[in-house]
DNA sequence: TTAACTTAGTGTACAAGTTACACTTAATTT
DNA sequence: AAATTAAGTGTAACTTGTACACTAAGTTAA
């Protein structure tokens, strides 16, 4: 049998470059937050946009987001997740460049010093308009985020290692604009086995009402997903 | 303000090619079947794999998952959806191709021609090891179709007009490899409004056994997810 | 110092949904 | 005509979800 030629497929290849965006997320405040970088080295007017990097030609997207984290916030043992890749032809000045959009959760007391005049955290809420299509991105990466709170206990990565339940609840309802009741939101949470009690109280850190328990966060050996322990009746 | 010169970000330009490749998914004879092609004209093994093509430079993928379809089925008004990118490094042997993996749900009846030396319809258990990572692409792409048809009607797609509620039955439990309670599935499907009943049954068609009712998809008014209105107790 | 307020946490009664399985019906096969 | 097969109905026991009233423990303000 003779091989045929493979010049064929060759006219496809073209020159491009990626790049890995991330949407990285805390929680301070009652309030979600969003990490925003000043783009200014870019042939577009001075902007907020997502921070991102593009990739080296022999680097693989995992490594680039890990480099990226570390310039960012000088860690990258965080929980982060890749979504979607951006191809639209004509997504960048620069020629066609391909994003692979991340998203990362970290509690805000890893990150709370990060505050510049070029990268600040921005509640999530109305954030600014963002360079290129990164409104865009944000806003299914964003959905993505919901799906994961509900479907998996991603809500603990944006939690100290103690923690009170009103906190749970309040990042639920925010993420999701929707008021819940306590009561029985408590009675979900407690039954699941995801939290464990500790015994203390946060007295000292709060202005008035009743002090509330302190949790901590309990690795289930159960392994069904969020969304069989909990039903959270508001899918977005 | 001077504008830095962009020079830099040109390092990252190299050459790439993308291609598209397709899970095309129906149901005959109580069996979830997979489209496969022989691959012969790539410098690999002769072997199957999933059906794919590379796209032009200037093209989007939108545009290059109809043609393939429409060199494939002869049709591309079916239902599909694009989901993740493969991107690893080393995956192809021709150089640095990234894939845009679709999935298709087609009834048979649309597709029963489709047999040939090159292109068949294979039972997608147990299907035959494919080239390159056709393998896993499967097996990521198999699990997003488990995902949708849990959350979305999306069933419907692979039955024809007339279908009997057994049909929908084999398909989970094809899907899920799991036995399925017959009487409250039913109930299930009923109560949702997602079909309806004809008034005919398919007594010609059968063996043995009393004939069933035919029923068709009525496209709900209502937005709730499938999930919503479906709760399936065999999440993946 | 005490009444009002604020937030945390418990209890409960009712409604709704899930599950298991017995039973009936309508056809074919032997 | 009895056995077999598959479709379809009914229901009782159980599990979950929902809506609130109520109790508890602190702070604020008269």
């Amino acid at each position: 049998m003779t091989k045929k030629p493979i010049t064929k497929n060759i006219d496809h290849f073209f020159r491009g470059a990626f790049s890995v965006d991330i949407v990285l997320i805390t929680f301070h405040n009652q309030s979600l937050k969003l990490l925003l970088q000043k783009k200014k080295d870019l042939p577009i007017k001075e902007e907020w946009g997502l921070p991102g990097n593009l990739i080296d030609p022999n680097e693989d997207t995992n490594s680039a987001i890990d480099n990226l984290l570390l310039s960012l916030i000088g860690r990258n043992d965080i929980y982060k997740k890749q979504l979607r890749t951006f191809s639209e032809l004509n997504r960048h000045p620069l020629g066609r460049i391909i994003t692979f959009a991340y998203y990362g959760l970290i509690a805000f007391e890893e990150v709370k010093h990060i505050n510049s005049p070029d990268l600040k955290w921005i509640p999530i809420k109305n954030p600014p308009s963002l360079s290129l299509d990164h409104n865009h991105i944000l806003k299914e990466v964003f959905k993505r985020f919901q799906k994961g709170l509900l479907r998996h206990p991603n809500v603990f990565h944006l939690l100290p290692q103690k923690f009170i339940l009103s906190d749970i609840i309040s990042i639920y309802e925010q993420s999701f604009n929707q008021k819940m009741d306590l009561p029985n939101f408590r009675k979900l949470i407690l039954k699941s086995g995801l939290v464990e009690p500790l015994g203390e109280n946060n007295k000292g850190d709060k202005s008035f009402g009743r002090p509330a328990e302190l949790f901590r966060y309990v690795k289930s050996e159960d392994k069904r997903k969020l969304k069989d322990k909990i039903n959270f009746r508001f899918y977005a």
